[in-house]
RNA sequence: GCGGAUGUAGCUCAAUGGCAGAGCACUUGACUGUGGCUCAAGUGGUUGUGGGUUCGAGCCCCAUCAUCCGCCCCA
């Protein structure tokens, strides 16, 4: 039964165990961030049409963006991606940054896309840049980076593999076969669907684009060549570098990565669930080097990528590599047995709380199996009985609910006894 | 923007055009101070919404809304 008032098209409501998810992915994108000495940041999520005008691609721009007018009469709109803010945030304090910079953030993002199997209007992305290095060093770094959150969250290889390829190569690549600049962009759109089209299709895809037979030939050549990178300083020094770093078994080269982002120049790369029902990309990003140029700063290279939170939280439930929801933070469960000695309760759950224990208490006076079944349902580990009996001689009734067993500790053990239960757990 | 599918109990789903059901969940009891397991009983419905066809519509037709899947696009 839906609700009077429904949700707006594409939003996500986070329940507890969605919450959950968005917390431990926030978790683990953080400690990836950090270990390689990445700062958090992060932008305004309404910005004006104009900052995505110049470089987001006319489709994100146009027809992928909530857009509206503002009281003033200003067309904002929220943010579809982070880098342009990124890009002036970096200009607008250019000469007091501390270079290289390397940042990251998680946040929300909206597109006014229609809503199927990965994709949202609103979802959460991972975004980390380095600015201030071009080296393909610099780029192996954020590869890196990419491959050790892969890790972390026990993504294998052989599930999980970053796409790399390198766009100056291409265009030499382009340029050799008599692909001239002002077809790049339809080139470059014509690589990225190559996967998804029927290859007869393709075919004619590409002559309608205006190639040649003969580049036509030539092109699919390239594209099928796996050592093409070997042609590649940029790139023969960057899967070094990921060697070096430990982090060779994730990458993979493979000329067919374009990634239709205008700005970027150099290295480009895309990760994808080799084995899910999924076919979509897990994260994607490359170097940048124009981008702050192009928002009026001086001339700055960049590198980065960014992560949809809900793709990657589909794989992860797929692989059942979720960690297992736990309901509640409190893992004691203070039960009250009447009216009359409720407030005895209430002193030992405000004891359990003094001791650094998560605790809750029950909070009308109700039969007992309901509150043993509460604290089942949420499964704590500990509940607390305060009755009668035990009110009379100063003791309480401390109950395991794991493996069921049941003791009468003295009141001024109980915190004692239920650390001691809970670190044997 | 285009195409396909689905809307029935809180959830997952059944029901040839002829009495609207099951499992789970919930409540109660078996068990008067103890969760999970078991058994029994009970509560729970304007079949998304609005029209139409029919003696009769959950089922057929039209419209509409919502959701899901795909296309387009993907930063």
């Amino acid at each position: 039964m839906t609700s009077k008032v429904p949700t707006v098209k594409g939003t996500r409501e986070f329940y507890p165990e969605q919450m959950s998810l968005r917390n431990f992915l926030d978790e683990k994108v953080r400690a990836a961030s950090q270990a390689f000495g990445y700062q958090e940041y992060d932008g305004p999520f309404i910005e004006t049409i104009d900052l995505y005008a110049a470089k987001s691609g006319e489709e994100l721009v146009k027809k992928q963006s909530f857009t509206f007018e503002d009281r003033g009469g200003d067309l904002v709109t929220l943010r579809p991606e982070l880098t342009p803010s990124l890009a002036r945030m970096i200009a607008a304090k250019q000469n007091e940054l501390v270079y290289p910079v390397r940042w990251w953030s998680f946040g929300p993002f909206w597109r006014y896309e229609q809503p199927q199997k990965g994709r949202t209007r609103e979802f959460f992305q991972w975004n980390i840049d380095m600015l201030g290095v071009d080296s393909p060093e610099a780029d192996a770094e954020i590869i890196a980076v990419a491959a050790t959150f892969l890790r972390s969250v026990k993504l294998d290889p052989a599930r999980a593999t970053i796409y790399v390829n390198n766009r100056r190569l291409m265009e030499s690549q382009f340029d050799a076969l008599g692909i001239f600049p002002d077809k790049r962009v339809e080139v470059s759109n014509l690589v990225d669907r190559r996967s998804k089209m029927e290859p007869a299709k393709w075919d004619e895809y590409a002559l309608e684009v205006g190639l040649s037979q003969s580049q036509l030939d030539g092109l699919k050549n390239v594209l099928g060549n796996y050592d093409l990178w070997k042609k590649s300083d940029e790139l023969t020094r960057t899967f070094d570098a990921l060697e070096a770093l430990g982090m060779k078994e994730y990458i993979k080269f493979n000329p067919n990565i374009m990634r239709g982002l205008l700005y970027y120049t150099g290295t480009v790369f895309e990760a994808f669930d080799t084995t899910g029902s999924l076919k979509r990309s897990i994260f994607g990003g490359g170097r940048y080097d124009n981008l702050l140029e192009d928002v009026g700063g001086q001339p700055l290279p960049g590198v980065g990528f960014a992560m949809g939170d809900v793709v990657i939280g589909i794989i992860l439930q797929e692989a059942g590599l979720l960690p297992e929801f736990t309901p509640t933070p409190a893992q004691v469960l203070v039960t009250v047995f009447d009216e009359k000695l409720s407030s005895q309760s209430y002193k030992l759950a405000a004891e359990l709380r003094d001791a650094g224990l998560n605790t809750i208490v029950y909070p009308e006076p109700a039969k007992l199996p309901k509150q043993f079944k509460f604290a089942d349902r949420m499964k704590m580990k500990v509940a607390l009985v305060l009755g009668p009996d035990e009110a009379e001689k100063g003791l309480v009734v401390l109950k395991n609910l794991l493996n069921g067993e049941q003791v009468q500790v003295p009141r001024e053990a109980v915190v004692a006894s239920v650390k001691g239960i809970l670190n044997n757990a």
